[in-house]
DNA sequence: TATGAATGAGGGTTCATTCAT
DNA sequence: GATGAATGAACCCTCATTCAT
C-alpha cells in the first residue's frame, strides 16, 4: 500500500556525500539535493525534519561505515602490515573524513541533533579503538616508544592523510610517501 | 580634501581576520564587518566590488605577511635550529593558515578573483621558498635524504601543524610533540 | 465486502470541534485531524474534497445540533423562565458558536462551499426562530415593547453571551450578570 | 544622506489595518503588505525583524490612538451625554477594536513581542480608565447601582458595539439601538 | 565619499492536495 | 476504501548588491 519510494536511503546518502564534498556544509541545500535526486524538496522534508537532522544522520551513517572499515584491520599481522592496511583504508575514506570534520559546525538546534552529536562522540572512540591497537602493536614490537601518546600520534596520522597532493603523485606513491613520513619523519629510515 | 576615510585598511583586515576565525568564510558577511568597523555596508562596497573580491584581497594580504614572517628565518643557523624557528613561526600563524585554507572555496566569479588567485599561486612559491631552504639545509647536513621531495615534506609539516590539540597540551609541549613527529615519525629518535 | 470504515462521522466531527477550538480555523490542518483520528490524510480526502468542504460541512453539522438544542426551549413557560433556559443553552454552546463565527472566513472556492453557505444562511433563520418566539413571549407579556426588532435584540444577546470573563466569575454568576444586563441594561432593575 | 523613504509609518499602518480587516491576522503576509505599498518585502524586514514584531507594534499604535480618542470624553457632561459620546467614539473604532482582539493570537516568540504585550496590557487599563469614569458618573447620578462591576459592564458595552448589522441600519439608527439596549436592556425604558 | 533605503534571488519550511499501490 | 509517497505553491526570512541623496 502507498506508492513506491522514488529514492532509497542509499541513493540519498550518496548524493549527500557528493554534494557535501562539492559545495561544503553551508553550500549544501535541500534544493541541490532534491535536484540531484530528481525529487521535490518537500519529499525530503517527509523523511528529515530539517537540514541539520539530515546532516547529522548522514554523518552517523558515514561514521558507522568508517568504523566497520577500520575494524577490519587484521590484528594478527605485524605492526608494519597493520600500518599499511590502516593507511590504505584511511586513504580510501579520506574525502569522507574531511566531510565529517564539518560535524562540529552543525548548530545544535533540535533535540535529535544533540542526541546524534553525543552518539557521534561515542563513535569517535569506536573509530579510534582499532587504531590504538595498531599503535600498541607498534609499542609491543618495540617500534614505538612506550611513553608516546597514541591519541597524539593518531592525530598526526589523520592529518598526514589529508596532505594535498600538489605533485599529483599516484595514490600508491602518495601512500608510500605518507608511510615513510609517518614512520620515520623527515630524517627518514636510511639515514644514520 | 573630501571626507576623511573612516577606516584604514589595517583596521579592515584586522576585523576581517577576527570575523573569519569566528564565523568562517560562509558565515562572514558585509553586515558583520560593517558593524564591527562601525561603518555602513555601502562604504565597504565602495572599496570592494563584492564579498569575494574582499576575501581574496584579504588572503593576499595575509599571505604577504606570512611570507615576510617565514623569510625571517636565519639561514645561517643549523638545520635543527632553523626547524625550531620554523615550527614556532608556523604555529603562530596556525589560525590564519586555516583561514587561508578557505581560499579554495572562494568561487571564481569575477576577473579580479581569478587574477588574485593566480597571484596567490605565485605567492605560494614565495612562501615555500624559505622552507625549502630549511629542507635543503637538512639535506646538506645529511639529515634528510637527497631524493625526498621538499614540497611533499613541507606539505606534511603544514598538515602536522594543524593537528587538533585534543589532549590540551601547552603550546610548548604541543610544538615539542610536533617536532619529534616531524623529525622522527612514529618510530622516534631513541629507537633503532 | 469492502473494508470497514476506520472512523465514523461522529468521531470526525468531535475531533474537528476539538481541534478548531484548540488551534482555530487557520491552524486546523488535515495533518492534525488525521493524527488525532489515527488515520491517514488521504483517507479524509476520500470523503472531503478539500479543507473548506470539510469545514463547511462541519459547520452545518454544528448548526443542526444548535438548532435542535434551541428548539427544545419550552414555549409554555413564561418569558423569564424561557430566557433563563435560553441563556443557559446559549452559554453551553458558546465555544462552538465562536467557532461558527469563523464560517465567514472560509473562502468560497468550490461549488459545494457556495451551496452549503446558502444552506447555512437558511439554517440561521431556523436557529433564530425559537429565539424570536422567546422575544415574542416577552412582548405578549408586555415586558418588551412591540416596536423593537427581534433580530436586533437577538444580535445583542448573542454578543453578550460572548463577553470575556476577565473577572473569572463562576459560570452561574456570569450567566446571572448577563441576564441582568440583557434584561435591564446599565440602569438595572432596582433603580427608578 | 541615504535615499528618501518610499513609504511612511503612517502609510504602513494604514495598509496594515486594511489588510488585517480584510484577511485577518493569519491571512496577513508581508507579501500582501509589500504589494499594497508597492515596495519589496525585504524593505519591510529592514524596519521590522519579523511579522510578529510588526503586528504587535501596529497594535500598540492603534491602542495609543484609541486611548487618545476615549480620553477626549468630556467628564463635565452628565452621564447620558458622556455615554452618547462614548458610544459614538467606540463605534468609530469598531473595526480597529476587532483587529486588536487578534493581539492574543500573536505568539510570543521574540523578546520584543513579550515586552510590547506587557505594554499593551498596561495600555488596556489606560483605555478603560475614561470608560470607568463614565460608569462612575452614572453611579454618582444614581443611574447605575453601586454594586455593579464597572469592568463587567464595560465588557458588555464593548460586545454590544460589535453586533452585526444584519438589518443594515444606518450608523445613526444602529447606535441609537445600541444605546437603548445598553441603557435599558430588553425590557426597555418606557415599560413598567 | 559615505550613507540609509531598497531590492531580488534564494534558503528553510509547511501545507493542501494528488497519485500509485 | 485506505495508505504512504510525492508535489508545488506559498510563507518567513537573510543576504549580497545597487541606488539616490
Amino acid at each position: 500500500m502507498g506508492r513506491e519510494k522514488k529514492f532509497s536511503r542509499e541513493e540519498l546518502w550518496d548524493a549527500t556525500r557528493e554534494l557535501v564534498l562539492e559545495v561544503g556544509y553551508t553550500g549544501f541545500t535541500f534544493s541541490l539535493l532534491a535536484e540531484r535526486l530528481d525529487i521535490s524538496r518537500a519529499a525530503i522534508y517527509k523523511q528529515f525534519h530539517n537540514k541539520e537532522d539530515l546532516m547529522i544522520d548522514y554523518m552517523v551513517y558515514e561514521m558507522e561505515f568508517s568504523i566497520a572499515l577500520l575494524q577490519s584491520i587484521d590484528a594478527n599481522k605485524d605492526f608494519e602490515h597493520q600500518l599499511d592496511d590502516l593507511l590504505n583504508k584511511m586513504y580510501s575514506m579520506k574525502d569522507v573524513h574531511q566531510a565529517l570534520g564539518l560535524a562540529t559546525t552543525i548548530p545544535s538546534t533540535t533535540e535529535h541533533v544533540i542526541q546524534q552529536k553525543q552518539k557521534l562522540g561515542g563513535m569517535h572512540r569506536d573509530l579510534y579503538a582499532p587504531l590504538v591497537k595498531v599503535i600498541d602493536q607498534g609499542k609491543s614490537e618495540g617500534k614505538i616508544a612506550q611513553h608516546r601518546s597514541a591519541n597524539m600520534l593518531l592525530g598526526f596520522i589523520f592529518q598526514t592523510i589529508d596532505v594535498p597532493n600538489f605533485e599529483r603523485l599516484t595514490p600508491e606513491n602518495l601512500i608510500q610517501e605518507m608511510k615513510e613520513f609517518i614512520l620515520y619523519g623527515l630524517i627518514g629510515k636510511n639515514i644514520e
